[in-house]
RNA sequence: GGUGGGGUGGCCGAGUGGCUAAUGGCAGCAGACUGUAAAUCUGCCGGGUUAACGCCCUACGAAGGUUCGAAUCCUUCCCCCACCA
């Protein structure tokens, strides 16, 4: 808390379609910044349209970094996005401009703002074969396991359990020790806006994803299924494989759009719940997206950014 | 007009006399979350009241009836679907 040697960062968060690019851009018209993605999704080539990356020609108005960096089939972790984008904001610095973190993934955030832990090192040929059996294996079967291994862990998600094993297994140590014992300094101070559009922001969404249909999702799906591998990590953007159903003849197109505007509404739903608890005691300031205050809010937020010093005057 | 099937909680859909405010799924609400995070999980979910146990009310198309007891059985009516006319 309160370290202020660390140099600030801005950052623009908040649910999905809640207004994030809109406020970058309306800010990069006053400021000379530019924009590193904290989106996982952006970060695939060829996932264009159904992630609602930045178009080429805001691409070109503004730089941005963090998009398309990755083949679909290649998987990303917070730990490695933290570490590029630590990168990023550097580099961004280092040519006199001043770095907009904005997006939406907040585990992200975080492992570029707040704690990570240092993994200790394991077998790679291990850790395979240790993920194919644990793989088959159902939730509760895995909960069990972690119950012994590393009971804080055992009320998580099936993604958590398999790695709270895995650690178990092949450091002989606890992740939630681990979280405490190796835990990394953080390497920037935050300075978070939080869009969102409130009640509004479920008809963005549906609109969004309307868009997104007339703007030839479709056929981005059809040549993606045709060159990228069923279970590459890249699928898992929320509405692809819906589309990829739709387009495989399997969900009639009205009903893929109705079943992506749900998909997506969940997603901003727990990115709330995110924002909301994990965000909690940082320097945030929330506004509202869809109100007509909304410009002269990001403004206000954004000279207030001149209290803390614009932007990396590194330390 | 005839015959057969069916009408269940916001939706889908089990349930054929008590263990049923009613399995399950969906949607919704709340929550968790440190190397897959647009992911992965957890809880709640008719109304009222309660910290909770509980209690009260309303509910399985409608109205009657049988029964100690009915979403479940009987009668009539309404509506839907299929087939035959």
């Amino acid at each position: 808390m309160g370290d202020n040697s660390r140099p600030v960062v801005h950052v623009i968060c908040g649910p999905t379609a809640a207004g994030k690019t809109r406020a970058a851009l309306e800010l990069a018209r006053v400021a000379d910044v530019a924009v590193v993605s904290a989106d996982s999704r952006q970060l695939y080539r060829g996932f264009d349209v159904g992630t609602a990356k930045p178009s080429p020609a805001e691409q070109r108005a503004v730089a941005h970094y963090g998009i398309d960096v990755l083949d679909p089939a290649e998987r990303a972790s917070a730990a490695w996005w933290a570490e590029r984008a630590d990168g990023w904001i550097r580099a961004v610095i280092a040519r006199g401009q001043t770095p907009l973190v904005v997006g939406g993934t907040g585990l992200y955030l975080r492992a570029l703002f707040g704690h990570l832990f240092e993994e200790p090192a394991m077998d790679a040929a291990q850790r395979v074969a240790l993920q194919e059996e644990l793989g088959e294996l159902p939730v509760e079967e895995l909960r069990r396991w972690v119950a012994r291994l590393d009971p804080d862990r055992a009320h998580l998600g099936r993604t958590q359990l398999l790695r709270a094993i895995e650690i178990a297994l092949l450091t002989g140590r606890r992740v939630s020790d681990l979280h405490r014992e190796r835990r990394t300094p953080p390497r920037w101070r935050a300075r978070y806006l939080l869009v969102d559009a409130g009640p509004a922001l479920g008809r963005h969404i549906a609109e969004r994803a309307r868009t997104m249909f007339d703007a030839g999702w479709a056929d981005e799906v059809r040549e993606l299924s045709r060159q990228v591998s069923s279970d590459a990590p890249a699928w898992n953007a929320s509405g692809y494989r819906t589309v990829r159903a739709m387009v495989d003849g399997e969900l009639t197109p009205d009903l893929a759009l109705e079943r992506v505007v749900i998909e997506t509404r969940q997603y901003a739903k727990r990115q709330r719940t995110w924002f909301r608890h994990q965000l909690a005691g940082e320097d945030v300031t929330s506004i509202d997206s869809a109100g007509p205050a909304f410009s002269a809010q990001l403004a206000a937020w954004w000279r207030g950014a001149a209290r803390h010093g614009r932007g990396g005057s590194a330390a």
